[in-house]
DNA sequence: AAAGACTCCAACCGCGCAGCG
DNA sequence: CCGCTGCGCGGTTGGAGTCTT
């Protein structure tokens, strides 16, 4: 019967974003909360599709996002991550605070994945890559059932070091409260692991990957109280604090009206759970 | 200084899934 | 149970910026 198209394509924006719509957009959400993507272009009055306004607040105008290149300790984690769940970006976005799945995508097509191969590993499945070329093809191998890269000498020459455990041992670690921070809806259930296999192994490997050393500080510029305007003026946000401009008075976030300057202080510093 | 090559990332596209009536 | 709707995810692309010749 065929997908009706997300969004009336006639009459919608598409391209670049400008500094008008990203206001508009995050007035509105400011004002309102996270709605249903689909009214959010009608009721902030922007000529885009819902799907793009959403796209457009998680992966850069969320006050929360930590912006530049991946550190070290985040791209070790990332590559660690990628090994277990493969190219389950949102989940591997999931245990970086601050990053979205987009931004991850993007660091792991541009730069790990050549400094895997550089490295003498297959950056799909994380095994060395003479090995991989022996057995070529052998085994449609899953991210998910991929052995863990065996040239740890190879990542300690390089300072990358896999720090891991074998999912069994964690198999009775509490699930995470993961309480993403773009995503109160959570329309992804959490229960869903118990049916499915394959998101039961993901669970598991969540469970799993609580072990996994964080080391890195959360970012702490945008949790900071004092440096928040500092943080948000370099990541771009100056405007978002002059919200006067723009006529944002009070704030509802789905629970109380409150002053948008606690509010925004809040919001920074992720209390939105 | 100019042109071409390359890199990077914001944004788009299409699909799958969950929820609802 | 079925169809519709909305959301989220992963893959891909276009173009701006940077580097190289």
């Amino acid at each position: 019967m065929g997908r009706q198209p997300c969004c009336d394509k006639l009459g919608v924006k598409k391209g670049p974003w400008t500094t008008e719509e990203d206001k508009k957009l995050v007035n509105f959400i400011l004002n309102n909360g996270q709605c249903c993507w689909r009214a959010v272009p009608k009721l902030a009055g922007l000529l885009r599709c819902g799907k793009s306004c959403r796209l457009r607040w998680t992966n850069y105008l969320r006050p929360d996002l930590k912006r530049g290149l991946l550190t070290e300790d985040e791209e070790q984690l990332v590559i660690d991550l990628h090994a277990r769940l493969g190219n389950r970006w949102s989940k591997i976005a999931g245990r970086l605070p601050g990053r979205t799945d987009n931004e991850i995508k993007n660091h792991w097509n541009t730069h790990i994945k050549k400094k895997l191969i550089k490295m003498g590993i297959n950056p799909a499945t994380h095994e060395p890559l003479n090995k991989q070329e022996a057995d070529t093809l052998k085994t449609a191998a899953s991210p998910l059932t991929v052995s863990q890269p065996e040239s740890e000498d190879t990542m300690a020459k390089t300072g990358l070091v896999v720090h891991t455990s074998s999912p069994e041992e964690n198999l009775s670690s509490t699930p995470p409260e993961n309480c993403t921070s773009s995503n109160e809806s959570g329309s992804t259930s959490d229960n869903s692991h118990e049916e499915d296999p394959i998101m039961r192994l993901a669970w598991d490997d969540e469970a799993l990957l609580d072990s996994l050393s964080w080391d890195f500080p959360v970012p702490e510029q945008s949790y900071n109280n004092a440096g928040e305007a500092s943080s948000a003026v370099e990541n771009g946000f100056g405007w978002l604090f002059e919200y006067q401009d723009f006529g944002v008075e009070e704030l509802d976030f789905g629970f109380d009206h409150v002053a948008i300057d606690m509010d925004i202080n809040r919001y920074l510093m992720g209390d939105k759970c």
